[in-house]
This record gives structure tokens, C-alpha cells and sequence, in this order.
DNA sequence: AACTTTGTTCAAAAAAACTTGAACAAAATG
DNA sequence: CATTTTGTTCAAGTTTTTTTGAACAAAGTT
């Protein structure tokens, strides 16, 4: 009978796979595949996993691990599980798509969209300081092009949203739009 | 009188803020920083431009702005123009943020969802053939929830198309749906 | 046909992103 | 307080992605 050693249980077939699944989810939205793996394998699990567990079914160094972790706390798409008994932090998945993709959205969109707004006062700046008076015409309608897509993008967050689970549904200033979902 | 060489007109200052704005967007949605360049400069001229200019005036070399304008006509964001008297290549983007987001759920989300699709399958196959028969339930819930992340992800497509401009609406199986916009 | 113009391809160089692991901090334990 | 456990940080190494530019193809000109 071998010894107690912590062994290092090996992915299933079909764990491998799902987790296969997440890391191009992972990919397709800009985040690394260690992500994916992380998650997937919290995915594929019945009860919550602890940071070292992580490390050794994934073979994959602490570093990746801790800095994945922290990612997908930020995102919202792991939760701490308190295990009683045990001092280690345990982790499941968040599984509602609707606060996946929130967190999502929450956490790397809306601040371009923000930050997308300054930027487009401050290329209006810059229009009417330069000097060749013919071109402004074309530039400002640029800009307005540019602003009428955001404004667009804004609506469409909370649509997406009310689709993904039945939240709220109008921000405070549209109000040209009879939807019902 | 100076020479009539091809001097390069450097960018002017909001021209090289719109640019940057469409370096980011790029970037965010997983494209190379070329791309945004070259987007961005057709964005913000009013006339059509040529390989040449766009080399000319971004700085890049050739390779990256034949790559880039194949990748942006895959995506359906440049068109070519056709200038009299002429016989190179002139670009315009396309300006329908409609079209362009069609574009890019055409050419890069559709094809992952759909190869979702089988890999869902091949995970069920690896479940069915698994040992371990006290976590068959468990697998199986979870590849239920994959598979329904997937359906709704389906239906929100031609939902977020409407709503960039009204499309049609219903793909052919979604029939528990009653949303109108 | 030889030459020019226009644009593509692709191997190598450069840059960016990701991972690793050893050093470190924080907190519990003995 | 020394030690162990648990997890974070970050510089260095690795891998992946992007860019470059020279060689090449295709088609028009002379």
C-alpha cells in the first residue's frame, strides 16, 4: 500500500477537455490561458479547491496561480468558500453567465468606454485649435461618429444584461427606446 | 519652392489622438496595434487612401499594411474605392457601426461557438466513457450549464444586431422569447 | 521582351505577454 | 519568539505575437 504522499491525481479525459473549452474562452477575450485553466478546473470540480490544490492537478508554478486567482476575484467569476477546519483559501466558480459577464464588462469595458469620453473631448479640443479652418468640417463629423458608436455601446450593456437574466433595464437618459424584455 | 518629393505630411495632432483611439479599440478586441493604425488614419481622412499613403504616412512597413488591410477586408471595415486614373488599390472604412460589428462576430466569434458546438459533444462522448460513475451526474450538470451558456449566447447575436440597427430578429428555434425591439 | 509599378509572402528580428521560482510578507502555531 | 503554513511579488526566463524588409509574383508600360 503506497505511502500518504500527496499525489498529484491526474485530469480526466473529459476534465481535460472542458478545460480545453475555457482556455480559448480565455483567449477569445484577452486573457491568459492559465486563466482558463484555473477556472476550468474549478469548473469541472464538485467541491471548492484550494490554492495549492490548483497548483499541483494543473502543474502549473504558485506565481500563475496566485496572480490568475486575483484576476478572477477582480472579474468576480471565483468566490472564496469558507471550508471549516482548514486554513487555506478555497475557491469555487462563479456559474451565473449573467454575473460572468458583468464582472466582465465591469471590469474591462467600462473603462474604456469612460475613459473613451475624455479622450473624445480632448480630440475636439485639438480639431478647433488646428489650423487648416477647410478640414474641421470633416473632422467634427468624425468626432460625431465617434461619439453617436459609444452612445450606442452604452445602450447596448444593459440590454445585453437584461437579456443575460432579467435585470434593469433603462439608464437614466435613454428614453427614445420602448423595449421590453 | 521645395521639390516636389513625396514629403511625408506628419499627422496632425488629433489625427494622432484618433488614431490612438482606434490602436486601443483594436487592442481591445484582440487585434494588433497595425491595424488600428491603419483603420484609424482611413477614419480620419476624407479622401481614399492608397497602400503607399499608408505607408507613407504611418510609418509601418508594407508587410504590416498588406496584412493589416487583408485582415480589415476579412472583416468587411475597409472597402476599396476605385479612383479614375489610377490603378492602386484606394481603401475607405466602412463607417456603419452596425456592419462593422458584424463583421467581427462573423469572422471571429461565430466560428468558436460553433466548433463549441462539437466540442460539447466529444466532452459528453469522454463523460459516457468514464470510469468513475458517482461523478457522471455531476459532469453532466456542468456540461448542462455549458450548453446553456452557449444557447444564449446565440440568441443575444441578432438581439445586439437589431439593436445596432434594426435587423431581423428571430433566428428559426427561439420560441420562448417574446422580446420586441 | 525588358522594365516599372503595385502589392504579397515569409523568414528573421523585435516587442509584448506570460510563466516561473526564489525571496519575501503575514498570520497562525507550538 | 522561532517555526510553519499560506500566499504574494517581481525579476528573469520562456513563449507568443507582431513587425520588418528583402525576395518574389502579377500585371501594366514602353
Amino acid at each position: 500500500m503506497p505511502a500518504t504522499q500527496s499525489d498529484t491525481p491526474t485530469l480526466s479525459a473529459w476534465e481535460t477537455s472542458t478545460i480545453d473549452v475555457f482556455v480559448r474562452a480565455a483567449s477569445l477575450i484577452g486573457l491568459p490561458r492559465s486563466i482558463g485553466e484555473i477556472y476550468g478546473l474549478l469548473f469541472c470540480t464538485p467541491k471548492a479547491l484550494s490554492f495549492d490544490e490548483l497548483v499541483e492537478r494543473l502543474q502549473i508554478s504558485k506565481g500563475s496561480v496566485s496572480q490568475g486567482l486575483k484576476v478572477l476575484r477582480q472579474l468576480g467569476a471565483v468566490k472564496l468558500h469558507y471550508v471549516p477546519g482548514s486554513r487555506r483559501d478555497h475557491y469555487q466558480p462563479e456559474l451565473s453567465m449573467k454575473r460572468l459577464v458583468r464582472g466582465f464588462i465591469k471590469d474591462q469595458f467600462e473603462p474604456h468606454l469612460l475613459s473613451g469620453s475624455q479622450r473624445l473631448d480632448n480630440i475636439e479640443a485639438l480639431i478647433q485649435e488646428a489650423g487648416d479652418e477647410a478640414s474641421h468640417a470633416h473632422a467634427l463629423s468624425r468626432l460625431g461618429t465617434l461619439r453617436s458608436w459609444q452612445k450606442r455601446t452604452r445602450k447596448l450593456m444593459p440590454i445585453v444584461m437584461a437579456v443575460l437574466g432579467g435585470a434593469k433595464f433603462f439608464d437614466k437618459e435613454s428614453t427614445d427606446q420602448e423595449t421590453i424584455i
